[in-house]
DNA sequence: CATGAATGAGTGTTCATTCAT
DNA sequence: GATGAATGAACACTCATTCAT
C-alpha cells in the first residue's frame, strides 16, 4: 500500500525539484548531479527512472501541460457564458504557471532543449491541443457575438498568451502582493474593452477602435 | 586603416554567429567551438577578444539593449504627440526584436545564463533604463489625458512587453505574411479600446477596426 | 519433479544465451542485463544462480572444456589405431567448436576476461587436461612409429590447434558449405604428408621430411 | 622542428600503449585513463587526438596493417623464386606479429570491438587487401608448380594463416627461446612436405630441410 | 597580435551488484 | 527461493579555458 504512493512521490519531488533547478538555471546549465541530489537521491537512480536528462525533461513538459489542461477545463466547466469562461480559463492558467510547480515556466522557456525529434512532436502535440483548446474557448464568444466582429481571433490568443506568459517573468518581482487572479482580472480589463461587442463591455464604454488600415494580410494556413 | 575597421567587423560578426547559435539552441547548449567555428576563428581567438563565453553574452546583450533604445529613441522623435510616439515606439521595439540580430530574443529569453553578480547588474540596470524609457513614453500619454484614468500605467507596461516580445516566439510559424509594423499595429489596435480615454479614440465607432481581412477568420485547427 | 529440470535448463539456457552475446560482443561489451533479457529472467535472478558475471563466464568455460573433453574422448573411442585416434578427434574438437554452442568459441578467444586468478588456474588447469589429452594422443602415434622421427610434438599440436581454432573465425564466411568434418579431414590430409612416416602416407608418396633437428624432445605430462 | 616529431612520437606512444593495454585486457576492459596515464597524458588529451576509444583502436588497426603490409612485400623483395618468397613473408609476418608492437595481436584478436560500420569496412577492406597480397603469393606459387596440384589454395592460406596467427597465442610461454624465424621455419617444414610438389621437396630425405638447428630445445614446464 | 594544441574538471550515462521484500 | 528497484563507482567523453609559440 505504501510501495506505489511511495514510487510516485518520489517521481513527483524528482519532477518538481527538476522543474525548480531548470527554471532558476535552465535546463542545459542543470547537472543531472544537482537535480538528484537535490532530490536525496544518486544520479544512477534518476535514470533508473529516466533514460536521459531529455527525457526527464519531456515528462516534466508533459505533466506540466497535462496540469494546465486540466486545471483550465475544470475552471470554465462552472459557466456556460463564453466571456465568463474565457476569464476563468485565464485566471486558471496563470494560476497554475505562477504555482510553486516550475514546469509551466520550463516548458515555456526551455523550449529550444528538447532536441530529440519525435520528444519534441509529442510536446508540439500536446501544446497544439491545449491551444486548439484555448481557440476553441475563444471561438465559442466569437460565435455567440461576445466578441467585436473582424477581431483576428488567432492574434487575439497570441497576444493574449504573450501577456498572460510573460507574467512569469515578473511576477515575482512587481506583482505588488496582487494574487495570480487579481492580475488576470486586470489583464482581462484591459482586453475586454477592446475585444468585446458593445453589449459586453462596461456601460461607460462607446468609441471606436483603432484602424491597422490598408487590406488585411490573408491568414494562410499555419507551416512549422 | 583597415585593420581597426576589420577587428570590429570580426567582433560584430563573432557577436552575430554568437546571436544566433544562442537563440537557436540556448547559451549553455551552444560551444564556444560552434562559435568561433562559425565566425571563422579558433576557440583561443576568440578568447583572445573575450574572455569568457559569458563575458560574450554580455556584450551581445548590451549591444541588443543599446540597438534598442537607439531605435526606439529614433522612432519617437518624430512627433510630440504621446500616443503616436507610443505607436512608433512599439513598432521600433518589436522591428528590432523581430530582425535577423537575434541579440534582443536572446537579451530577453536567455536571461538566467548570466551568472556573474556584477554583469548581471550591469544588464538590469540597462533593461531597466531602457524600461524606465517606455514608461516616461506612458506617463507622457497619460499626462497628457490621453490614457483612460484609473489605468494602473505600470501594468500596462507589463502587459504590452508581455505580448509584443512574446511575437518573437511565434513571428516565424504564424505571423502569416505580416510585417512586424503590422503586428505591432494591430497589437495597438487591440488594446487602444481599452487603454485611451474617449477623445482619443476615432470618432466612428463602426469604422473598421483592424480588419484583418473581411470576416474573422475560420478558427482552423492547428496543425504544426 | 518439474522444478529441478526447469532450474537445470533455466540455467543451460542462460550459459546458451550469455555464450551467444560474449561470441558476438565479447564478454567485457556484453551486460548482465542483456543476457538476463536474453535468458527471460532479471539482472538480479542472474546474480542469483551465479554471484557475478565473470563466475558465469568460468561456468560457461567450465562447461565448453567439458563438452570438448568429451565429445573428443568419444570419438576416439571407437578405434585403437592412434592415426586414427587423431583424426577423429580433430573431426570432434572442431564440430564442437563450430557447433551451435558458442562456448568453446569464447573460451578460446575471451580468455583475458577471467581477471580472478583463481577462476582463471582453474580454467588453466583444465585446458591444460585438454591438451595433455592431446598430447596423449600424439605420442600415442609417435610411440607407435606413425609419427615421422624427429618431429617436435608439441610444435605439432601448438600449430595444429591453431589451424583447428582459427576455423571458427572463418568458417561462417568461407566454409563453402564444407561440413566440419570435411574442413577437418583436409586439414588432415594437409598435415599428414608432412608429418606422418612413410607407412602412413598415400601410396604415391615419398620424400623426405623436416628435421626440427636431434631427436624428438620428451613428451613429458605437461603442467601449467 | 622538435614539434612535428613530437606530436608524431606522443602519437606513436599513444598507440603502442593502448596496443599493449588492448593486448593485456581486452579492449572493451581497457579505459580511457588507463591508456592516457601510460602514456602520461589525461582523458582529454586523448581525446583531442582521437574522437573515440574506438577511433583509436581503428587508428591502431590500420598501423598495424600496414606494418604489417609493408614489412611482408619488404620481406619478399628479396627474391622472384616464388616459394622462398612464401617462406619469407611467413617469417616476416610472424615477426611483426611477435614484435613488441601488439597492434597486430590487437587486430586479430579484437576484432569484434569495431562497432562502427564504415570503420569496420574499412578494416575489413584492409585486411582483404593484405589476404589477397597472400593469395597472390599462393598462386604465383601454384602457377610456377611449386605447388601439388589438387591443393584447395584457399584452404592453404586459412590453415596457415590459423596456425601462424595463433603462435602469437603461446610464444611467450611456449617458445622456448625458439626465435619467429626459427618458428616459422618450423611451420614451413611442416607445410612444406604436404604441400609441394616432388620437384621442390629436397632430395635427400635426410638431409636437414630447415634446420632449427642444434639440439631440440628442452621442452620446458609450462608457466603461465 | 593571434593561434591552436593541450588541459582537467566536470558531464551525462552505464551497469554489475545489492538487498528488502 | 526469486525478484526488481535502487545503488554508486566508474565510464567515455566534453568543452571553456590556458599558454607556449
Amino acid at each position: 500500500m505504501t510501495k506505489p504512493f511511495d514510487a510516485a512521490a518520489s517521481i513527483d519531488k524528482l519532477l518538481d525539484v527538476a522543474a525548480g533547478l531548470f527554471r532558476r538555471k535552465g535546463f542545459a546549465a542543470t547537472t543531472v548531479r544537482e537535480i538528484a541530489n537535490a532530490a536525496g537521491m544518486l544520479p544512477g537512480s534518476l535514470h533508473y527512472r529516466y533514460a536521459s536528462k531529455e527525457a526527464l525533461l519531456v515528462s516534466l513538459m508533459e505533466r506540466a501541460i497535462g496540469r494546465l489542461t486540466e486545471s483550465v477545463r475544470e475552471a470554465v466547466a462552472s459557466t456556460r457564458d463564453p466571456a465568463e469562461r474565457l476569464r476563468l480559463a485565464l485566471r486558471a492558467h496563470l494560476r497554475v504557471l505562477l504555482s510553486d510547480d516550475d514546469a509551466v515556466y520550463v516548458m515555456l522557456y526551455d523550449w529550444r532543449a528538447v532536441s530529440n525529434d519525435t520528444a519534441r512532436e509529442a510536446i508540439v502535440r500536446m501544446r497544439d491541443t491545449y491551444e486548439a483548446f484555448w481557440d476553441g474557448l475563444i471561438y465559442e464568444a466569437a460565435g455567440s457575438g461576445q466578441i467585436r466582429p473582424r477581431i483576428d481571433l488567432k492574434l487575439l490568443r497570441l497576444f493574449g498568451f504573450g501577456a498572460i506568459n510573460w507574467v512569469a517573468q515578473w511576477y515575482e518581482d512587481h506583482a505588488g502582493g496582487r494574487s495570480p487572479e487579481q492580475i488576470a482580472d486586470a489583464f482581462w480589463a484591459f482586453m475586454a474593452l477592446g475585444v468585446f461587442a458593445e453589449d459586453r463591455r462596461p456601460a461607460d464604454e462607446d468609441g471606436a477602435f483603432v484602424a491597422l488600415g490598408g487590406a488585411a494580410p490573408p491568414l494562410e494556413p499555419v507551416r512549422r
